[in-house]
DNA sequence: CGGTGCATTGATCAGAATCAATGATCGTGG
DNA sequence: CCACGATCATTGATTCTGATCAATGCACCG
């Protein structure tokens, strides 16, 4: 194996705690900081800052000037679009490690709040631009994760637009199982630290058709509701099944 | 005014015809190609190629690897996803001078059909990214089209989620108006070369309901359904206000 | 222990889907 | 050039999924 894995599992680095945070972030591998050298680590955190938010706190509001983007270190978060009347579409959840306000134009083209608290790392846009330029990899990085957002959204349209709403709430678990997996943890129990509110507006549906839902997967015996906020997956194979109307 | 001028408008460039096709290429100044040098643009020309397909024929397929990348030069195309059991979500429709074909995997993420006869260039991944590396600002362009469709898909999403059947076929019929006018066409009359299945599939409706909402649409005097597929919109600031409910 | 916010359950309603038929448009060939 | 067939769009009748309105239950926290 060689020095620079790229493909390793984030882990605690605490040797290093106090003298480069960076370094010691529990997410540097995972995040887009992991394409860096250390030396332009040392320049990211430069211009780097952390800050921190509590529950409900609005990290970045629609409209607004876009000049900081963010790297989520720790908590969860929804971003969100607004109608004038107030109705919501939420357009993802953002887990640890999760990028967060990149913008094409002056301006987000979203708001961002803080589900539970949250720890960020945030990066004045201004110097990450200029960083861009002088190290490509980080740029191809960026065009990655953009890229893969893409993807996701262009999932969530099949799911909003053609899904029926058990289709869809088991989408919806099925999509948070893969991201655990992807992170570290068990692919069950997922772990639903949002609304039931939260979840209806991100998947096109009202508070009530997701509480009913749930009642009805777990009478099918396809979902086990526990306390906390976490539900069982029994038969991840059976529930992609109905994820797609097989 | 300086000799290179990346804003202007598109424009035929009769001079050059046949010894260079991508300098005389109709999108050359809307296309990715309009952030290459000249000399560059010769290398892009290496390894491009025309292809033209006719009326219905798939380009890409979901699932297949992703070894090209398109510029459509000329027609209308549909890209979408389905379900296994056939329900299909259209999530965008290109123009002349759009991109298609990025895929963050080897595989593609979804199939494009021609709408109409078109015509493309197409260019192997494996070549455009060595010049990615080479080009910087072929790179920087590439990231903020795909940014370009992130945003898109996220409005989208909004319509899909949480709009009525009138506001996704007005805010439909808005975002044709503004491509129009990106492009260099009036605002209206909208040209809609896809049929109302297709619309259906884009919107997240059926065509019934599109055929209704436009006969109710005509009705209030909001559009004129003319032949061949043009929609007059007599009153913009109107449409705007239905688009999003208020 | 009580209160507040969130989740669940129930009854009814409405918007869009489905099922079905008719009408318009376009391409083709006689 | 017109008639025919095929495809697509429109319109109508009815159904159904999920929304809305309303009440109750539950859990967490001071």
């Amino acid at each position: 194996m060689s020095a620079i894995d790229m493909q390793q599992k984030p882990q605690k680095r605490p040797d290093m705690d106090d003298l480069n945070p960076c370094a010691a972030c529990g997410i540097r591998d995972t995040a887009i900081c992991s394409v860096l050298a250390p030396e332009e680590l040392t320049k990211l955190e430069a211009i780097t800052r952390h800050v921190d938010f509590s529950q409900g706190q609005t990290v970045i509001d629609e409209g607004e000037p876009a000049d900081f983007l963010f790297n989520l270190t720790q908590g969860t978060m929804k971003l969100y679009k607004l109608l004038p009347d107030g109705r919501r579409q939420i357009t993802g959840f953002l887990f640890e490690g999760d990028f967060l306000g990149i913008a094409l134009n002056e301006q987000y083209a979203y708001s961002a709040e803080a589900i539970g608290d949250v720890g960020l790392c945030r990066i004045p846009r201004q110097n990450l631009e200029s960083m861009l330029d002088e190290f490509p990899h980080l740029e191809k990085r960026l065009l990655g994760v953009v890229s893969n957002e893409l993807a996701q959204a262009q999932d969530q349209m099949l799911l909003l637009g053609r899904k029926t709403a058990r289709e869809k709430v088991v989408s919806f678990l099925l999509s948070l199982s893969r991201r655990a997996a992807d992170r570290e943890a068990e692919p069950s129990p997922v772990y639903l630290p949002m609304s039931r509110a939260d979840i209806a507006d991100y998947l096109g549906l009202t508070t009530e058709t997701v509480s009913r839902t749930f009642t009805n997967l777990k009478r099918d015996g396809n979902i086990r509701l526990k306390t906390g906020g976490y539900v069982e997956l029994p038969d991840i194979v059976a529930l992609e099944e109905i994820a797609d109307g097989a």
